[in-house]
DNA sequence: GTCTATACGAGGATAGAC
DNA sequence: GTCTATCCTCGTATAGAC
């Protein structure tokens, strides 16, 4: 269907291999193989291994983009849509038992190899962030929209984490029942809400 | 006051470095320059990375159990210690914010790796689990003791992380209030509560 | 117990042929 | 655009002197 590029197959192997392996730990040869080329051939196309980083990252950033834009053309209230962000971590449950939170995996990494990509890996996060905070801002609850839309990241961060160590899928859809819930039981007006 | 051995002294090394840069990421050099010891030196003390790491996660077994054991030693009520627990987020939010949480740190990384100590680290995690399970039980709440504490170690470690990630320590106590509030007002009895 | 010296492999990166 | 061959650095680990 689509004739792809050798350095879009780069980019993608070594965003699968960033997910599984993490940055550091995967080498060029890891990549390599994966793609089926060789690693001279490598360098036609990226001349570091900091200038794949990047256009991973830029490739998370766009599907991060399409999907948010998705979930906002389904044509449903907000707390629909936030609902939508929640059920991600269904739809990934299997790789997220296994190795995580693609995003906060890549931000922790990058934290702790002080790398100069750190800011533009959290930039995903953002894009999350605000999004979130636009649909609570559409519940009537601009006020503390991005308190929420933070409480809500942090919360699918720490399940995806736990789930991973413990490799239990059904601790996530526990948690994904009680995040959704707790979206629906939201209330616009007041601010004395239990949370 | 302490003659503390060369061993030791590697051991506390070790476990600062795997906090801050990763396991992977440190190496002997690393190590021996912190100590104040030669790279030679160091493998009369352990033969292998991985013996250090075993080594590193059995100091944090440790001052978890007695950090546990203090929390219980203070006489008051669950409610009370695991507050106790919810609080560390805030004396050591200086280096989450920097390094995020030092137990879902490693355990991530090493389901990265695909280290044969694993299960090992998620041990430590183990220890909190099974202890806040033991609290809320004797808040009467026997029936979801395990689920209520698995929820609130990954609000911790979701937490964790998103500070880590914007470097928001004012997060950090935004959230804590939140856990506080939460675990104050649970109620023994009934299980037709909010979370 | 601690040191210096060194072997060895892996990984990032380059040169140049095809 | 893709390949092979090669360089260089770094990191783990060992040998052996002090």
């Amino acid at each position: 269907m689509d004739a792809q590029s050798t350095r879009d197959r780069i980019v993608e192997a070594a965003d699968w291999l960033f997910y599984r392996r993490g940055f550091d730990h995967t080498s060029f040869a890891d990549i390599a193989d994966t793609v089926g080329i060789s690693r001279g051939n490598f360098y036609y196309h990226f001349k570091t291994k900091d200038a794949i980083l990047a256009a991973v990252i830029d490739l998370r950033m766009t599907n991060t983009r399409v999907m948010l834009r998705r979930w906002e053309g389904d044509g449903q209230g907000p707390k629909d849509r936030i609902t939508c962000f929640i059920q991600i971590l269904i739809s990934n449950q299997v790789e997220i038992v296994r190795y995580g939170c693609p995003i906060g995996g890549l931000v922790s990494e990058l934290a702790k190899l002080d790398h100069t990509a750190q800011d533009q890996a959290t930039a995903i996060f953002t894009l999350f962030r605000h999004w979130l905070r636009a649909q609570f801002a559409q519940m009537g609850r601009a006020g503390d929209a991005d308190t929420l839309a933070m409480h809500l990241l942090a919360r699918s961060q720490g399940v995806a984490t736990l789930a991973s160590a413990f490799h239990d899928a059904e601790f996530i859809q526990a948690e994904v029942g009680h995040m959704c819930d707790w979206v629906q039981a939201l209330e616009p007006p007041t601010n004395r809400n239990s949370r």
